[in-house]
DNA sequence: CAGTCGATGTACT
DNA sequence: GTACATCGACTGG
């Protein structure tokens, strides 16, 4: 199995928002390998695009957004969490795809681990809580602004193809939690899948 | 259930 | 000072 390569995340934000619908983010994380089926993505786009952290240039935040495709983007908000993006198209564009939720597939125990750690609640999670939104994935997947500007062509943080389904599988959406250019419609899923953030 | 709201750091006006 | 690509604790029915 060979991670997607470049070609990849270096075509329209749109296509590979709808294209990474069903491929596998992987990350090798102290010798344990943690696996989601990526089932909910949205597009970020500097032109057009007000909901866009590069929609007004370059800063010292959404620098790699900026860089060339197939890097890792990740920022800090609210205070307290993280959301992480697949950079896209080519350098010199500011772009990139949000990594919303995941189906998780390997690794459970240690997802779960990570998500509880900083819970009050200390409850047992469903599996579906385990990475259904962005700031969950991130949790979930022990991910930071220390694997910001991160090359997915390399290890330990990589995106394999999974299995193909059809066109009519993939539900479209306007984005959730913005309130710029909302009305969008670049958020996309996988029909049924339960584990689509909401 | 649903709806509300506080947490808490950083980017940017 | 204000907004923020969120989450989860808490409230009331």
């Amino acid at each position: 199995m060979k991670p997607l390569t470049i070609d990849f995340y270096q075509r329209p934000t749109v296509t590979v928002a709808q294209d990474l619908l069903g491929c596998l983010f992987v990350r090798l994380f102290r010798g344990v390998r943690l696996v989601g089926r990526v089932v909910e993505t949205e597009a970020y786009h500097q032109v057009g695009d007000a909901a866009c952290h590069a929609h007004k240039g370059k800063t010292a935040r959404n620098r790699v957004m900026f860089e060339t495709g197939g890097k890792l983007y990740v920022y800090f908000t609210y205070g307290m969490h993280f959301c992480m993006n697949v950079v896209t198209e080519a350098e010199g564009v500011g772009s990139a795809v949000l990594l919303r939720a995941f189906e998780p597939l390997e690794g459970l125990e240690i997802m779960h681990k990570h998500r509880v750690e900083k819970r009050v609640n200390k409850a047992t999670l469903a599996v579906k809580e385990l990475c259904s939104g962005p700031a969950k994935v991130c949790q979930a997947f022990a991910i930071s602004t220390a694997q910001n500007g991160h090359n997915l062509s390399e290890e330990p943080i990589q995106l394999f193809r999974g299995e193909s389904f059809t066109q009519e599988k993939i539900g479209t959406s306007g984005r959730i939690g913005i309130s710029q250019a909302a009305a969008l419609p670049w958020r996309f899923y996988i029909k049924d899948n339960n584990y689509v953030s909401r």
